[in-house]
DNA sequence: TCTCACACCTTTGAAGTGG
DNA sequence: CCACTTCAAAGGTGTGAGA
């Protein structure tokens, strides 16, 4: 795997050119930089919180000294590469520590083409503790701060936290408000870093192939885009209950361009839009003041992951699974339900990770996927009726309250009475989605009901946009994912500033299959309007491994990562730590994973741990021959994971230490061990007999989680260790 | 703004049936 | 034994009253 660092010069001063170009750098997918945000990575490298692992190499590697480049590999049908001609291109490639490689700093020869390695010699971790304490969410960014020398400033966004704008911090953000933009299909992402937020177009095929010899162009389409978009024209809302609530429209994926034979993981995960709390007033969403303390999000893993890219693509990938709950107490569901502010923005984020063990995806490349029309404000009761309506007309579960349903006499009997009571315009509008007119009218019915406008104050989150002093790092992994968005959305922007006000009218003539014009999100008149408001969909990312401190809050249950205990995870709430969350925490990774359960007969242990019932709407059967998910990876290899049969004790080189700090190593952590975690019984019936099955695997597989776990416990300055240790894992307990 | 009970509906899988 | 049908249970909906 790679980690791939660019940098790019930008010429132009025009703030709005800077803008531009540096909205598209802050890729919302990596701002997990806080608590409540989520990265698989977080499990194995907690430890990066306090300690920056990066070759002080990097920092002459990114310095200025580097000659300039160009980026003539690009690759990206999206791209404005003319508007990019001076730039400098410099990929820090960090050979995925399981294969025990060393970083590398890649450079793009300007005058050959051509691109030269260098491997970057480890260093031992430096210990941050300043940078830690002012950016606990973003290890790397702080030492990648000290490594170029520039002082990381708490820049909000590096953390994606309650107090930072996500998305309007992100092209995507301000491209909510609807406009052309091209369809997944047409945009090819590059890696990219930049302390100048300047993106660099790469072609992924280069940056795969390069890894593990596995070429692959991964394609994501939105399956229902159409419904989507209607939903998203008026302002989707999702309702969110104790219970967990699914999503409709549902989250479904159409996955091309996978290598057949490579496994791949796919995740979902849903993150605030914004920093700011709504309301639904006078028919119109509105801004009703700072956003609450963000909820513990989790990462839902596709129950058939990891599984090949012939499998993923025979289907419609669902998440249809997926909860939403406001129940921040919800401990059996952290599988598959995700928390959520009511009245709250969010945005789903897709995620395509090719590797075979989702033990590896911290160290494995993501590649983000953002449907702008996913967006969606959290009620915990439908706020429009339009959306109520068009949910009705469109969830079969909802038929009983169609036209010819009895909860539609019901309603129908409701809007007698209220035909009395209100307007002659509100009963016009309630009469024509009722008795179900074409599309087209009740589009034209929008402009009676103003529904449209959430007025996202963008403005702030613009000016925030752009310190200087941000840390190559921490724009890396801020924009890793949106290099080719980030060219495509320079030239999105003078579109935008056209296509815009001819979306003012709410009609939807001109917007195709995959704009979202007349989204309800639209900011009010006069905001500010990005470079990303002419946006991609899906807005794609291309990165690094997530860092550090994200996978706990997605594969932990809520109270892990807000006990204080773990004060790096902490979010604004305060609970004591549960008994037995860090055995949840083995059982949220182990659920989704299919080796803990032995289930190679081709059901994913997730599904079948949280629904023995079974998935009904799984899209796939994983064949049986697939292999163990923890078959080994070697990216050095070259050889295609799929086919790569390796001891699975000995497939993980990299080294965590009882410090916690990582390193490269042959030396696999679990090769020899002979002690796996107790488990209780109550985990699922199958493990015992699992047990039997594969052994040694379990064994190791649970020595890697024990390691994981062991990592945070030791983490030296975050307090955690004794506690979690003493009260849950001393049992465990290997070092 | 949120929770809950409710009626209505779809989906699923077991059980039954027939070839 | 297989395919098809039937049926009950599980679970997904929005609604509306009440807190």
């Amino acid at each position: 795997m790679r980690y791939e660092i660019k940098e790019y010069i930008q010429e132009s001063e025009d703030p709005l050119h800077r803008f531009a170009n540096g909205m598209a750098s802050y890729q919302s997918f990596l701002q997990l930089s806080k608590p409540t945000d989520f990265s698989v990575s977080s499990l194995l490298t907690s430890r990066d919180n306090e300690q920056a692992t990066l070759p002080t190499t990097l920092n002459k590697a990114i310095s200025p000294t580097i000659p300039t480049a160009t980026t003539s590999n690009i690759d990206c049908e999206q791209q404005t590469t003319q508007q990019h001609t001076n730039n400098r291109s410099i990929a820090i490639s960090q050979s995925s520590p399981i294969a025990g490689h060393l970083p590398k700093v890649q450079i793009h020869s300007p005058s050959t083409d051509s691109t030269s390695e260098t491997v970057l010699p480890t260093v031992p971790p430096l210990p941050l503790p300043h940078l830690a304490r002012e950016s606990p969410y973003f290890p790397s960014a702080a030492a990648m701060s000290v490594l170029t020398g520039n002082p990381v400033t708490p820049h909000p966004s590096l953390y994606s936290g309650a107090l930072t704008a996500k998305f309007p911090h992100h092209p995507h953000a301000h491209n909510s408000m609807g406009h052309s933009f091209p369809m997944a299909d047409d945009v090819v992402l590059g890696s990219v870093a930049s302390h100048q937020l300047h993106p660099v177009i790469r072609p992924i095929r280069t940056l795969q192939s390069e890894e593990d010899g596995v070429v692959d162009d991964p394609k994501v389409t939105l399956e229902g885009k159409d419904l989507w978009t209607k939903f998203h024209k008026l302002g989707t809302e999702m309702v969110i209950t104790k219970s967990g609530r699914q999503m409709f429209p549902q989250m479904k994926f159409r996955v091309s361009g996978l290598d057949i034979k490579a496994k791949y993981i796919l995740l979902l995960d849903i993150v605030a839009a914004d920093d700011y709390r709504y309301k639904f007033h006078n028919s119109r969403w509105m801004v009703a003041g700072k956003a609450d303390p963000e909820m513990p999000k989790r990462m839902y893993i596709h129950p058939d992951s990891p599984t090949t890219g012939e499998q993923w693509m025979q289907k419609v990938v669902s998440f249809h699974k997926l909860k939403l709950t406001n129940n921040i107490s919800d401990k059996h569901g952290f599988v598959s339900t995700t928390i959520l502010n009511s009245m709250h923005k969010y945005q789903p984020r897709f995620h395509l990770v090719r590797a075979n063990d989702i033990l590896k995806l911290p160290y494995s490349t993501f590649r983000t996927y953002v449907f702008k029309e996913t967006e969606f404000i959290a009620v915990t009761a439908y706020q429009n009726e339009k959306i109520t309506q068009l949910k009705i007309d469109n969830n079969p579960f909802a038929k009983g309250f169609r036209d010819t349903g009895a909860g539609k006499r019901e309603k129908k009997q409701v809007l007698v009475s209220n035909r009395s009571l209100d307007g002659e315009k509100t009963n016009t509008h309630l009469g024509q989605i009722q008795f179900g007119l074409p599309e087209n009218q009740h589009d034209d019915d929008d402009k009676y009901l103003d529904v449209v406008g959430t007025q996202s104050p963008l403005k702030n989150s613009i000016q925030r946009m752009h310190l200087p002093q941000q840390s190559a790092l921490a724009a890396w992994f801020n924009h890793l994912a949106g290099s080719c968005e980030s060219s495509s959305n320079e030239n999105a922007y003078n579109e935008t500033l056209q296509v815009d006000d001819g979306d003012k009218d709410g009609s939807d003539s001109s917007c195709s299959e995959s704009n979202c014009g007349n989204s309800a999100f639209k900011p009010a008149p006069g905001s500010p309007k990005s470079s990303a408001s002419s946006y991609p969909s899906p807005n794609i990312s291309v990165g690094p491994p997530i860092q550090p401190p994200h996978l706990l809050p997605y594969l932990y249950p809520h109270g892990l990562y807000n006990s204080p205990h773990l004060p790096m995870l902490q979010n604004s709430t305060t609970s004591p730590m549960p008994q037995n969350l860090l055995f949840n925490a083995h059982l949220a990774l182990a659920s989704q994973h299919q080796v803990l359960f032995g289930n190679y007969s081709g059901h994913s242990s997730a599904y079948s741990l949280q629904n023995l019932k079974g998935n009904r709407f799984a899209p796939y059967n994983l064949p049986g021959s697939i292999g163990s998910a923890f078959d080994a990876v070697t990216p050095t290899s070259k050889i295609n994971n799929s086919n790569s049969i390796k001891n699975k004790n000995c497939d993980s080189d990299i080294n965590i230490h009882e410090d916690g700090s990582r390193s490269s190593s042959p030396l696999p952590i679990c090769a020899s061990s002979n002690t796996s975690p107790a488990r209780p019984n109550s985990i699922s019936p199958k493990s015992a007999s699992h047990e039997k099955f594969n052994e040694s695997s379990c064994s190791s597989e649970l020595k890697n989680i024990e390691n994981i776990v062991n990592c945070l416990e030791s983490h030296p300055s975050k307090s955690i260790s004794s506690k979690i240790s003493s009260t849950e894992y001393s049992h465990s307990e290997t070092h």
